[in-house]
DNA sequence: TTGTAGGCGTTATCAA
DNA sequence: TTGATAACGCCTACAA
């Protein structure tokens, strides 16, 4: 069969109309200055009439080897994306970058019932940038297996993979501080979730031992090092769970944490969302915050400086770290090795923490 | 040159150091009952040690001729999705169809300056999604000539598109009526963008007129209807243009309109986040909602039932939109016809609106 | 159960 | 300035 007999009009098509080669036609598009500019329009305008298209991306990109695309995964049903700001901000960061580029971007969905590495198997893509996918998880094995440059972000770190991160840990340990400087004593903790169930309830030894999540494992840990260091009994602080970083999550999670400990005086949540849900439940207790009960959150989404009262929170270059995570992805398809980037974090005070109204110690 | 012996292996490299045809490699992939046991396993087992990443995909989606993509465009650049909750969830509700689907949603980014349509047609997809795009966009003509299977949510429709939206208008309406019933006569109107530019300003008769955004368009429309209706004087009516959705421009735009009548008793905003910010904007006024000032939104985004007071809004299936959407590409993707659907509105009544003090007419 | 051959639509190279 | 040719890597009748 000659080829470009089919139904859908190709260059080939384009090229007996006119009575010219396939080469040219693709220089029509590809090359303008490599033909007369009346042959050119001569060519365009048979297309045009003909309905074709124009090159076939697909065919291209085989061709080319290149697709202009990078592949996102994030570590949850892609459904979730849209609902976390600060995963929002992040993908903003990449379609930022990608924008500038001209690159696009694709979200890879990982359905959690079927076999979650068919999409990524079949993503026409130049490289991966992964959020938030804990260890072990067997969407990083198949997508190392497509050995193409591959960005983590907040995630497993890997031979020949590039990672961008922040300081977690150190994060978490700040805003700890800050309310123990303000004199509290007796706290409550929220985390979003340490392993890939979703599992609500307390927190003991056992499963922050076990915790795959490095976004909340790093963040308990870090409040925990506060805590320890200015002499809490740490077994006795009600950590919860919450399963997610909902502000639903984080109302009931707040709630059970006050009911573990109605003394406590401050509660720590491990993202902004959760600490906005904590201050919804601490109003319905009846608590004022920050008179009563002080809040602080982590990320700072836009949300947290525009809450009432403002949220103390660990400010995080969300947006950045998108920026950065494709910059590195693109680093490596230039020939680069793998690099590793901390971003920096920051302390941002505002009006939900305060000093305890009984400073006793 | 003998194919396969390039720097990457292929189909051919397998084949080779196993000893069969390229296409039994191909079948131990995709068929794996069209060979033995025990074949397939070394076929892969050679795989695993040469490196080989499995079928490409690029040279897959030419061959199959389809990509299991579909292309996102939506109406702004899209570092803007991320931060607009209703886009956000709309974009779940494709996400969401397509994960079942097994479908990955290519993003595309429309980079303001330089040619917004390059990346429509570099696109490796089966089809496309348009969000918002208003009518005479380029970006409209340049989806079309890819001549695939094209579906617009909430814009210009056209021959062979598929088309989602809900009544605009009607929903309008029917805020505005609501608190007409309430006993409201003097209004203040927010509305997010009228046209392409990124104008901030009082509206006019012309300006409305000229309107190309169908969605503001429709709604201040709406709006229209029903305070004309009423008996208002509607030249009287301020109408403030934010040029965004966003909860700062809805404060902005908020004070703007208190500031052209401050005997407005009830403020009409075309989205919640600008109705979040126009109550911002009351409390600062000194005004309480809804003691003193009513506040109603439309879309019915997560956040409203959150807010303090919960925020009377129209109620627009977000999620169901994008899931609606994907699946008009499906059936167009098997041969169907493109369909126009339409998705009901309902009116929301909560805490932000209530009677005015003075009910004087 | 396995192999052969042709084509998917494009672009780079080189020659005319 | 234009054309012929050869990949790019894969899938699928069809034949053996």
């Amino acid at each position: 069969m000659i080829p470009g007999v089919g139904d859908r009009p190709t260059l080939q098509t384009v090229a007996e109309a006119v009575g010219v080669s396939r080469a040219t036609v693709s220089n029509a598009y590809n090359r303008p200055d490599q033909l007369s500019p009346a042959l050119r329009e001569r060519i365009l305008e048979a297309a045009r009439r003909l309905g074709y298209a124009g090159p076939d991306p697909a065919a291209r990109g085989l061709r080319l080897r290149q697709a202009g695309t990078i592949g996102v995964l994030v570590g949850a049903p892609l459904t979730y994306a849209f609902r976390d700001p600060a995963t929002g901000l992040f993908l903003e960061g990449i379609a930022r970058a990608g924008e500038r580029a001209g690159t696009a971007m694709l979200l890879i969905p990982s359905p959690p019932g079927e076999d979650p590495t068919a999409a990524i198997r079949g993503a026409v893509v130049d490289g991966f940038c992964l959020n938030c996918v804990p260890e072990g998880d067997p969407v990083f094995a198949a997508v190392r297996e497509r050995r193409l440059p591959t960005a983590v972000v907040e995630g497993a770190a890997g031979e020949g993979v590039a990672h961008v991160d922040i300081d977690q840990r150190g994060g978490a340990r700040q805003a700890a501080e800050h309310l123990v400087s303000l004199g509290h004593r007796r706290f409550g903790i929220v985390v979003a979730r340490l392993a890939g169930d979703r599992r609500i309830g307390p927190v003991d030894a056992a499963r922050l031992e076990s915790a795959l999540q490095p976004v909340s494992r790093g963040r308990l840990l870090g409040y925990r090092d506060a805590l320890v260091r200015a002499g809490a009994d740490w077994d006795a602080v009600p950590v919860q769970e919450a399963g997610s970083h909902g502000f639903d999550a984080g109302i009931a999670a707040a709630r059970a944490v006050l009911e573990a400990d109605p003394g406590v005086t401050a509660i720590l949540a491990d993202s902004d969302l959760l600490a906005l849900g904590a201050m919804r439940a601490a109003a319905e207790a009846g608590r004022r915050v920050p008179a009563d009960l002080s809040v602080a959150g982590f990320d700072d989404i836009p949300l947290a400086a525009q809450a009432q009262p403002p949220l103390t929170t660990i400010a995080q270059p969300l947006v950045e770290k998108g920026e950065a995570a494709y910059r590195l992805i693109q680093e490596m398809l230039a020939g680069g090795p793998a690099r590793a980037v901390q971003l920096p974090v920051e302390l941002v005070v505002r009006g939900s923490t305060a000093p305890p109204v009984t400073g006793a110690p």
